[in-house]
DNA sequence: TCAAAGGTAGGAATATTTTCGTACGAAACA
DNA sequence: TGTTTCGTACGAAAATATTCCTACCTTTGA
């Protein structure tokens, strides 16, 4: 593995996204636990969510320990950190990188609404001092 | 085409949404236009391009004008509306819908610069009145 | 003890997205 | 007029992402 291949952040697909979102909710999980909550939102089989994860390990999208029969997968970086990174790419390539475009966009959204705008408003003070 | 079609927001794929923003930023333009755009970024040939100019005209993402042999496209939906959709479904999808958490990761970020922060810090004031 | 339930692994089938080869018509121009 | 350049259309190949079948092992409990 060369370096830029070590450097490159690997981006997550639709689907693993999905994964990241129940382990960054319930933290480390089996497959199991993961397919359940899955099921919650849409139809899938057990095997496609092993599936799915056992690629996410191999990539190193995730961690996994295997001292038991049930194996238990985390996420192998930091969901801030993962977040940040996918942030980022998004206001690159819809804004330009201009942050403060998105807000705009975000503040003449309907659907961000009063209780929103006001705790946004907070943060913003908070900074100030 | 039922309703539930009809209604469907079409999601561009990652390839669409560079040749989206291609026409955003230079308004309706011919194929070559924006594939000469892209080769900028990455290496693309120009019937690839074409291609998914055409799917994109198919699925209505795109519009056409036909009457010249070298034809036109526009985007179909207005820019703001089309990134309105795109940013609501990250924060739905990112932050479970709270618009203040994005923000927060955004002022958290190093990337999001002091002068990004200052312009921000504006709009807000802008909204007070 | 043996059948049922639940686990992993891996390959193959599907679906989707992206890329490009080829054919062919219109325009430009020597 | 002929040939080169530039355009569209379309199908198929290639690359990626997703789904699931099947085999086989371990645990559970009647």
């Amino acid at each position: 593995m060369n370096e830029t291949e070590q450097n490159k952040q690997l981006e997550p697909t639709k689907s693993e996204l999905e994964i990241l979102q129940v382990l960054w909710e319930k933290g480390p999980s089996t497959v199991r636990m993961v397919n359940d909550e899955l099921l919650k939102q849409k139809d899938v089989n057990y095997t496609t969510t092993l599936k799915l994860m056992q690629i996410m390990a191999d990539k190193n999208i995730l961690n996994r320990d295997e001292s038991q029969m049930k194996h238990i997968y985390s996420v192998a970086e930091e969901e801030q950190r993962t977040k940040s990174h996918l942030l980022d790419k998004f206001v690159d390539s819809m804004y330009k990188g201009s942050a403060s475009k998105l807000v705009m966009q975000l503040l003449g959204n309907k659907k961000t609404s009063d209780k929103e705008l006001q705790e946004i408003k907070e943060i913003l003070k908070k900074m100030e001092e």
